[in-house]
DNA sequence: TTGACATATCGTGATATCACGATATATTTA
DNA sequence: TAAATATATCGTGATATCACGATATGTCAA
């Protein structure tokens, strides 16, 4: 039995993975949901997503040690900003998703 | 500050969470990929994927588990198929992300 | 410089995931 | 029925993730 499918490449999917999950959690997922939409410091992020700010920062320095997210310091601020190209496609899809439920 | 964001419902980033944790492997993204394109026995997935059988098996379980994919059985072998209708778009969404890197 | 505020890190125990070898089940063929 | 084939499950130690409280760092204002 020949092999014809056009399979992604084995490296592609192992960064694909991780990206995954990465994301694999609902506040995280909530993080992304709320950084589609602006530009937010850690506080208000915390806020919105429910959580402890220290929780909260926990997520979004995972988040951006995967190269998903950027903060930039503003005062005693620290602002979160998407960083990863994939990440709006991957939301509108999920978006998708949930509006056809 | 109000929070005028159009975020997702929670239980909806439970969902999504907890299906995007259950690709989050490339074994399991590899198996999704390829039945994206067919319906094939464990065997054959195995082989693609380059695991022993009992591991594909493993993650077809899980995959199974969490209503993404579906089996059958015929003879010996034991088929299995993509289930939940959200995968097309979230790997269509992957490989485009692989196309344009 | 002190205190307050915002964010970040550390240590921890609890739980989940992982890969592996061993074993079990189901189905067909001899 | 016995052996072979194809899948599935179990037990395990190793590693990762999680939530939490405690503590540390960086920045500004008094």
């Amino acid at each position: 039995m020949e092999n014809t499918l056009d399979l992604l490449p084995r490296e592609f999917l192992e960064d694909a993975a991780e990206c995954l999950r990465a994301l694999g959690h609902p506040a995280r997922l909530r993080i992304v949901d709320i950084l589609m939409q602006g530009v937010f410091p850690v506080g208000e992020i915390a806020e919105m997503c429910d959580l402890p700010p220290h929780q909260a920062c926990e997520h979004l320095r995972l988040l951006k040690a995967h190269g998903l997210l950027n903060s930039r310091r503003r005062g005693r601020s620290v602002f979160y900003e998407i960083a990863d190209p994939r990440l709006p496609r991957l939301i509108d899809c999920i978006r998708a998703a949930c509006n056809s439920e």
